[in-house]
DNA sequence: TTATAATTTGCAACGCTGTTGCATAATAAA
DNA sequence: TTTATTATGCAACAGCGTTGCAAATTATAA
C-alpha cells in the first residue's frame, strides 16, 4: 500500500505530500468511486478542501484517477491500466446502486462494440449501469 | 410543432404556460441536449431562471425529458418513446462531441447488452461516447 | 546539513448551479 | 366572472468548484 502510494507519485513526477499520499490510499481502500465530498469528510480535517481540489485536478491531469459519470454528481475513480497525460485509454463501465447509492468499476466487463455513423471518431466510451447491486437485490 | 408542444403538456397533465411552451419548443427545435444555462440564455429575457428550474424539474418528472450524463455538468434532452412517470425505459446512447461540445442522441443505436455479476439488477443503461462528430473530424 | 528555487498549501473571496419560502399572478373549471 | 389551484418572480440561501496570494513545504544542489 505504502508501496503503491510513492511508486505511483514518483512514476507520475509528483512531489510527495501528505495530501496527495492520504487521497491516493483513499481510493485504494475504499475501492469504489469517490466524490470530493467523500474525501472531504474522511481527510477534511486534515486539508483544506481546496487542496483537495487541487489535489483530484492533478491525479486527474495525470492519468492516476479517471471522472465517472453520474446523474448526481461528479466521482473519481483510479485509472487501472497505466493511463499518461496524453494517452487515456477509457473504455469504462461503471455500475451504480440506486439503493445505496455506491458506484464500481466493473473490472473484468468490456464496453461492447458500437457502430457509429459515417464520420465519426471515439475517443472515449462510458457506459453507466443503474439499479440494484448485489447486496441491496438480497435485502429487499 | 405547436401542434407537438400542446399536445406533450396537455398528455403530461400539465397547464399551459409561456414557459413550458418555449422550453419545450427549444427542445424541440435544437435537437440537441440542452444544460439549464442554454435554455437560460435563449429564453432568459422572458423567464426567471428559477421558473426554467422548475419547468425542467416537472418535465422530468412527467418523463417529457431525461437527463442525459456529461462529464462536464447536467444536460437534458427530449424523450423520444413516450416515458410516463414510472415507466421509464432509459437505454440511452448518447454522443458527445469533444470539439464543438455538442451532444446527441444516438437514436437508432441500441444499447448492447451486457452480462452482470450474479445478483445484480439493471434498471438504467446509459452509453456516453466521446471524440468528433462528423463535421468536427472532417474540419481538422 | 544547509541554502535555494520551485511547488504546494491554506485562507479568503468569488462565480456558478440548483433549491426553498413566500407573496403575487396566471390558469382551468364551475 | 368567480374561485380554487397551480405557476411565477423575487430574494435568499447552500453546495460545488475556481482563483489570487502569502506562507509553508518539498526537492535539489552546494
Amino acid at each position: 500500500m505504502e508501496q503503491f502510494v510513492s511508486t505511483t507519485l514518483k512514476d507520475h513526477k509528483l512531489r510527495t505530500t501528505s495530501c496527495r499520499e492520504d487521497v491516493l490510499e483513499t481510493f485504494a481502500n475504499r475501492e469504489m468511486a469517490l466524490s470530493h465530498g467523500d474525501l472531504e469528510s474522511t481527510l477534511g480535517e486534515r486539508f483544506d478542501r481546496v487542496t483537495i481540489y487541487r489535489t483530484l485536478k492533478t491525479f486527474l491531469e495525470k492519468g492516476i484517477i479517471h471522472k465517472v459519470l453520474d446523474d448526481e454528481g461528479t466521482r473519481y475513480a483510479l485509472c487501472r491500466e497505466r493511463c499518461s497525460e496524453h494517452d487515456h485509454h477509457h473504455d469504462h463501465v461503471h455500475f451504480k446502486c440506486n439503493a445505496c447509492g455506491q458506484t464500481n468499476c466493473l473490472e473484468n466487463l468490456h464496453v461492447p462494440a458500437v457502430k457509429l455513423p459515417e464520420g465519426y471518431r471515439v475517443e472515449e466510451v462510458n457506459l453507466l449501469i443503474q439499479g440494484l447491486c448485489a447486496e441491496c437485490s438480497n435485502v429487499e
